[in-house]
DNA sequence: CTCGCCCACTCGTCTAGATACCTAAAGGAG
DNA sequence: CTCCTTTAGGTATCTAGACGAGTGGGCGAG
């Protein structure tokens, strides 16, 4: 039986002010919501909402743009439109960067995906010196050129984010980490051995829809945010010696942070 | 003259195997990046459009609903579409809740709303007794029932979040938290009174987009975000004393942290 | 039985309109 | 001058249909 003439779904109301294609939209959200279609669960097809509703196709071409902005539902060519599953989300835990974890010789991301029982991936590794963006270069105390090391992340070969970490060329150039592979424990692990001993992090988040760029590079859904976070490390001497520019996609995250009442 | 025809855009590449409507999308959007168009201005209308790419209105309306999805512009109804302004953000500093501020009398909110020269406000206050949620009482320690406190905060008449605490009953019930004004220094003044000293708070940060509820509450822009923060308070005896669920316009946040390096 | 083709079903894109409603400015009535 | 109406130009919604293209199952040839 199809699951329109089982009552999934109730009918339109024509005195009500609110357009076609929203209540159209209303109708299939609470019945996601309701739990009528399970995640990964096929949602009726437009033909078959077309008669069920007694509208022309764009009106519910329009219901299913709604939805998919929502990133509730996710649309596949030639098979439908489907119930989008909420992705196991990955927790960054506020001691990510501690110390113990570096003389491990592992680095954060590492640590955190075998933590996970996943399996971690690094790509689209470069590494090159370039000019500083003004806000690098003010973030790194006015530096005109930096080594820049950029590098996306995948999770059981999902991408899930991608990094730029910028440092001041008269601490990074020369050393291992102008190298492609930094060594154990990363870059932290060799700023330290150069003598910049870190102090603490400061790190801004914030979340935005993706521009085309990053949807293409995180392989994004449509209606997943992204959420933006730039670490700024300090040494002792309170001397910013790396700026880390990270873009992840938001389904993929849950950040962890914890602070003191003092 | 016309912004059309003064080459602001270009053509169409017919054997581009992209779809028209996203081609014109890239135009205007290459056109804001590179800031033909500026924060505020009039994008040119359907019909110039139309005129402009020799296209059905349908398909111009396409291109705009991508740039709508990203964030980038907002539709007003009779006047145009406009490029969305990057609205001035609310930075949430890591030591937002010190004990400090919150000696000074003043709630965390205030606090940094006075900083930021902007006028704060909060409406919709509920207090009420409930049923703790699975995942609230899960968080606070297997509570059956808690106090809620519901409230909306707005910045220059603008909302731009929404946020209910959860307490144990045990704790608020009949002190001054279960009042609409909890009086000097906010609830955390209360529970340090009450002999609940604060030891720290654990902040777990997500992003995804609104549910249509939270559009309303939040009056947000097509394309917007939000940010979704819990956080739990802990005193010096390791127990859970409230739960914070606090919803949050992405366009007006930045959340700012600092970590250790140890 | 297996392979390859065809076809039905599905979403993607585009056209060409019609009607409704909103906004702002111009112009007329009082 | 003030207030209302008109009008031009804008977006919002909806219809009806056409063609393109991905998917998967059925069926016939070998």
């Amino acid at each position: 039986m199809s699951p329109l003439s089982s009552g999934l779904l109730g009918d339109l109301d024509p005195t009500s002010d609110r357009a076609v294609f929203r209540q159209i939209a209303d109708q299939l959200r609470e019945a996601i919501d309701r739990g009528r279609f399970r995640e990964g669960e096929k949602l009726p097809s437009e033909a078959e909402l077309v008669d069920h509703y007694g509208v022309s196709r764009m009106t519910v071409r329009n219901s299913f743009s709604i939805l998919q902005g929502e990133g509730l539902v996710h649309a596949e060519h030639g098979k439908g439109v489907f119930v989008r599953p909420r992705p196991p989300v990955r927790r960054l835990a506020s001691d990510r960067f501690a110390r113990r974890h570096r003389e491990q010789g592992k680095s954060a991301f590492i640590v955190e995906a075998d933590a996970a029982g996943s399996h971690p991936q690094v790509d689209s590794l470069e590494v090159k010196e370039e000019k500083a963006s003004q806000d690098i270069s003010t973030r790194l105390g006015s530096v005109r050129r930096v080594l820049a090391r950029r590098r996306r992340y995948l999770l059981d070969g999902r991408p899930v984010e991608f990094a730029t970490s910028y440092l001041p060329l008269d601490i990074a150039r020369g050393t291992q980490i102008a190298e492609p592979n930094p060594g154990p424990g990363g870059i932290y692990a060799r700023l330290e051995e150069l003598g910049h001993r870190l102090d603490h992090f400061e790190e801004e988040i914030r979340a935005r829809m993706p521009s085309p760029d990053e949807v293409r590079t995180l392989r994004l859904a449509a209606g997943v945010p992204v959420i933006h976070l730039i670490r700024t490390a300090f040494d002792t001497e309170k001397r910013p010696v790396e700026v880390c520019d990270t873009v992840m996609a938001a389904d993929a995250y849950v950040l962890a942070y914890q602070l003191p009442a003092t």
